[in-house]
DNA sequence: TCGGTGACGCGTT
DNA sequence: GAACGCGCCACCG
């Protein structure tokens, strides 16, 4: 099977594995994939994401705050799901990292 | 093979 | 604290 000849593939397992109710950042994921600088892929990845199965809405910035821009789902769609899973949002409509980020070594 | 693109991150102003 | 610019890595044509 050529799956992990993409790096999504290794994005997607990861971000999969991302519990309710928590959240991580794309320089998060990247560095939990052995390459900090790689975040910018990592966005790509949940770009190129299409399966229902990947909490692709559990990923943001490093800022705590959606981004996005694109068709493909807009930010409020994102919010609304976080929202639903229990994530608070702040009045600048930015979530407490400090209180959602998950780290799987943080445990 | 090469260039452009993109849901980012960090440092500086 | 917020905004702007440069650099980073991976995928597509």
């Amino acid at each position: 099977m050529t799956k992990r000849s993409g790096f999504y593939e290794q994005v997607w397992a990861w971000v999969r594995g991302i519990p309710k109710g928590k959240v991580v950042t794309y320089g998060q994921v990247a560095t939990a994939l052995g390459t900090p600088r790689a975040a910018r892929a990592v966005g790509y990845a949940m770009y190129s994401v299409c399966d229902e199965d990947i909490p692709w809405h559990r990923v943001i910035n490093s800022k705590g705050q959606i981004s996005l821009g694109g068709q493909l789902a807009r930010p409020e769609l994102q919010r609304q799901l976080l929202v639903q899973e229990g994530v608070q949002f702040d009045h600048q409509g930015r979530i407490e990292l400090k209180v959602y980020q998950w780290w799987p070594e943080s445990h």
